[in-house]
Parts: structure tokens; C-alpha cells; sequence
DNA sequence: AACTATTTATAAGA
DNA sequence: TTCTTATAAATAGTT
């Protein structure tokens, strides 16, 4: 996209990677947020530069977010790695706790009591 | 982008909105395959639509990164990121779960952030 | 970090 | 949902 265009492979050198990685990540996290607004998506975005930065986005809480895909990977046996998990009374309380402390971390953080 | 600019707030129009959302999610995992690959970073992705329809995308495994980003987020306590709560199904434990939740209540009795 | 020539994404329409 | 196309936005290479 640019004055000429660069195949989509692992840049070698550190340094371009890195100028790369700032630029597109810039990017990414700004097409993130608008699909969430202008879609009214929940979404989540990590991620880890080559040198272990963390950058995060999440529309609603990364908490909620996470613990929605685990449920919905769960339900539906996605086959993203991890087998399917049964679901059983413990896990059934575990969302319960989850939603409990998601709703609890999110009025800490926007100091509503 | 187009035709005309169009202002980044939520889409009134279920159909429009829809529309958009097929097209800017294509984008989307398509830029964060590409930051990936072009900087040899780990990216996770998660959307769900307005309708509550999962997409994912992971560079390597969803449940190592969120692993690895929960570990993150506990070690740096980070303050504009989540309370540190490990929400992966693998690594979290109902116990582990209720001693968080009773600490977040705890706080915000104590007006404590 | 700022500048642009280009490529890419995409809004509206079909 | 797919294709088309005019135009906005992202970005690769440069400074």
C-alpha cells in the first residue's frame, strides 16, 4: 500500500519489523474499534510484538469478552486447538462467578458504587 | 473510504450495519493475519456481531495467547487494563475465581481502586 | 517523526 | 452475498 508493495512475509531485519509493526499495529487497533462501533460488535484484540509487548483492545471488558468465547468455543466444539469441555455444575457456577466478576471489575474501574 | 466518508458511530440501519460488518470483518482479520506474519507477533482476535455470531483469528494457539495475556496483565497489573484474572478454562479454578470476586467486592466496599 | 506515491480498504450502488 | 467503482485511508520507502 505504499510506494511498492511488500510481499506478506516475516520482515528479517529487526529494525524495518519493528518501524512495520508500529505502523500496522497503529492501524489495526484503529480498524478494530470502528468495526466495534460502527457494528455494534464486541471485540477483542491482543497482541504480542516479537519481543513480548503486550497491546490490547476490547469494545466491553477483555474479561467478558474471553469468557463469552470460552462459552461459545465450549457450546459449539470449535475445533480452534482445544477440545470441547463438558459442561457440568462446576462450570455452570463458573460462569455465573465470571459474569459476577466482570460486572464487579467494570463498576471499579469506572468508580461507580 | 468510498464514495463518501462515513462517521465512525453505531450503524442505525440493521441492514446497512450487517453490510458493513461483513466487509470491515474481512478487513480486520485480514490486517491482523498480516501484522503477524509481516512482524512475527502472536495476535488474537475475537468479534462476536450484534447478532452474537463468533469469529476468531489466532497467530498460534487463542487459548496460549489468552493464557499468556492474562499472565501478562496479572505480572504488570497494568492500570488502564482488566484486574488480573486468569479466565481461561484450562488455567482457572472455581476457588481461584471466588477469592477474586470476594477481593473486587472487598475494594469496592472500601472505595479501594 | 514527517512526507508522499501508491496500494488497499471500503461506501454506495447494482 | 458478490461485483463494480469512485474515493478515503493505510502504509512502504524515503527524508
Amino acid at each position: 500500500m505504499a510506494r511498492e508493495r511488500r510481499a506478506i512475509r516475516r520482515i528479517e531485519s529487526a529494525a524495518a519489523r519493528q518501524v512495520t509493526f508500529s505502523k500496522r499495529r497503529r492501524g489495526l487497533f484503529k480498524k478494530a474499534e470502528e468495526l466495534a462501533v460502527l457494528c455494534d460488535a464486541d471485540v477483542a484484540l491482543v497482541v504480542f510484538s516479537s519481543t513480548g509487548k503486550l497491546s490490547q483492545f476490547a469494545s466491553s471488558s477483555m474479561n467478558e469478552i474471553i469468557d463469552k468465547y470460552s462459552t461459545h468455543s465450549k457450546n459449539l466444539g470449535k475445533s480452534d486447538q482445544q477440545p470441547a469441555i463438558d459442561l457440568n455444575l462446576e462450570h455452570c457456577k463458573y460462569d455465573s462467578l465470571n459474569e459476577q466478576l466482570a460486572e464487579a471489575s467494570l463498576r471499579l474501574r469506572t468508580h461507580e458504587r
